[in-house]
DNA sequence: GGAGTGTGTGACCGGTCAGTAACATCCTAT
DNA sequence: ATAGGATGTTACTGACCGGTCACACACTCC
C-alpha cells in the first residue's frame, strides 16, 4: 500500500545503485520528514524539493498534486506503524496481556525521543480539518483499526469487558501522543504510563505478574 | 485576563447598547469561531473582517498582528475553560471523587456536540508547532494547571497513588478531546468514558457508589 | 460648532505558494 | 551508437495573505 514500487520501468533490477534512489522515493522520504517535523500545512513544495536534492517538475511528474503526495505520505507512516505493532506483539504469542504492555512501552519510548512530533494521523487530522481533503480517511482507517487492535487483544486477555478495556487504552494512547506536543518539554504526562496501565490492566484482568 | 475592558475610554458607562458591542469584541469572538472551527493556519484576516462584519483597518487598530489575535483567543478559551470546570466542581464541594466525575461528564457532553473540533488549545499546539509562536506559551500554562487541578483532586480523594490517578485523568482527557478529530463522525471511543472512569476510580480510590 | 476619537472604504505592497511551460541533460536498454 | 524515458534548470503565472496608507464618515463630549 505504501506503492514504494511505482510505474517505473527501467533500471533492470538494480544490483546495489543504492546511493541515487528513484526520485519518486526520495521526494515521499523528503516529504515525509518535513511534514511530520513541521506540519503539513508549514511545509511548501519548494522546501520539500529541496530536502529530497531535485525540483518541483519531478514533483509534480510523480504526483498529481500536493494533496496526492500528503496522501501517500500518510498511508505509509499506518503501514509503518501497524508493522510494528504486529512486529512487537508477535514477540509475545499467546500472552495478550504482555502483548500489551510490550505496545505501549515501544510507543512510549518513542514518544520520549526528542524528535518525537506526537502521531503523524491525529496531527493531520487536526491540520486538515475543515477541508474535505482525502488525507482524512486514511487516519479514520487507521484509528478504527487501531482499536480493532485493541479490542481483540483486551478479548484474548480475557477482560471482564472487552470494550470498556479497548476504549481505556485507545483513549489513553491518543492522549500519550496528543500531548507530546500540548506539555511543555519535559513534562509529558505519558512518562508515568507504566503505572497508569497497571492499574487498567490489573482493574480489568485481574492482579497479574 | 481575557480584557474584555480595553483602553476604551468613551461611550458613557453603555446602558444597554448590546447590539452593537465594540469593533474589538466582534473581531474576538468572530476570530475565536472560526479559528475554532477551521484551524488557525487556515483562517486568513479577510475572512475574521468580514464574519465580524467590519475590516482590516479596525483589526489592525486593535492588535498589532494576526500573532497577537491568536494569543488573545487561546487565553479567552482556557480562561472559559477553567472557569467551567470550577463551576462544575463546586456542585460537589468536598467530594472530590464526585467531582472528577462531574468534571468527566462535562468534557464529554460538550465533545459530543456536534460542532465540537477537540480542544482549541491541542489544536493550537500541534498547528504551531515549529514556530516560536507566543500562543504555544499559553497551551503549555493551560496544561500545567490542568494536572495540576486533577493532581489536587487526587489527593484529596485519597488515591492510593495521586500522581498516577492524575496523569491517568490528564491522559484520558486528552485522548478524548484529541480523538474526537481522528476518528469518524460517530465512532467516538469517548463515548463509553463514564465505564472508562469507574474502572479507574474504583482501582485508585476502592470501589464505591 | 468644533475637537477628538472610533470606525469604514478601497487601493495597494511585498511575499509566498501551488502549479506549469519549454528546453536541456543524463542514463540505460537494445 | 542511438533512441527513449527519467531527471534537471529556469522562468513564469495566478492566486492568496498579512499588513499598510490615505482619506472619509460618524459620534460624543466640551
Amino acid at each position: 500500500m505504501t506503492s514504494t514500487e511505482s510505474t517505473a520501468p527501467a533500471q533492470g533490477d538494480n544490483a546495489k545503485t543504492d546511493a541515487k534512489p528513484r526520485v519518486r522515493d526520495r521526494i515521499v522520504d523528503a516529504a515525509s520528514a518535513l511534514f511530520y517535523q513541521q506540519g503539513i500545512n508549514c511545509v511548501g513544495v519548494d522546501a520539500i524539493v529541496c530536502e529530497a536534492g531535485t525540483n518541483k517538475m519531478s514533483l509534480y511528474r510523480n504526483f498529481g498534486s500536493k494533496d496526492e503526495l500528503v496522501v501517500e505520505y500518510l498511508a505509509g507512516r499506518e503501514a509503518d506503524n501497524f508493522a510494528q505493532w504486529d512486529e512487537v506483539t508477535a514477540r509475545y504469542p499467546d500472552d495478550p496481556r504482555r502483548q500489551i504492555e510490550a505496545l505501549f512501552a515501544h510507543i512510549i519510548a518513542k514518544g520520549q525521543s526528542k524528535s518525537s512530533s506526537g502521531c503523524p494521523s491525529a496531527n493531520a487530522a487536526i491540520e486538515l480539518r475543515g477541508t474535505e481533503h482525502p488525507g482524512r480517511q486514511v487516519v479514520f482507517d487507521g484509528r478504527l483499526r487501531a482499536r480493532r487492535f485493541m479490542l481483540e487483544r483486551a478479548e484474548a486477555a480475557g477482560a471482564k469487558s472487552p470494550e470498556v478495556l479497548a476504549d481505556a487504552l485507545v483513549l489513553l494512547l491518543e492522549g500519550a501522543v496528543m500531548s507530546r506536543l500540548s506539555y511543555p518539554e519535559g513534562e509529558w504526562p505519558a512518562n508515568n504510563m507504566d503505572a497508569v496501565l497497571k492499574v487498567m490492566l490489573d482493574a480489568q484482568l485481574g492482579a497479574a505478574d
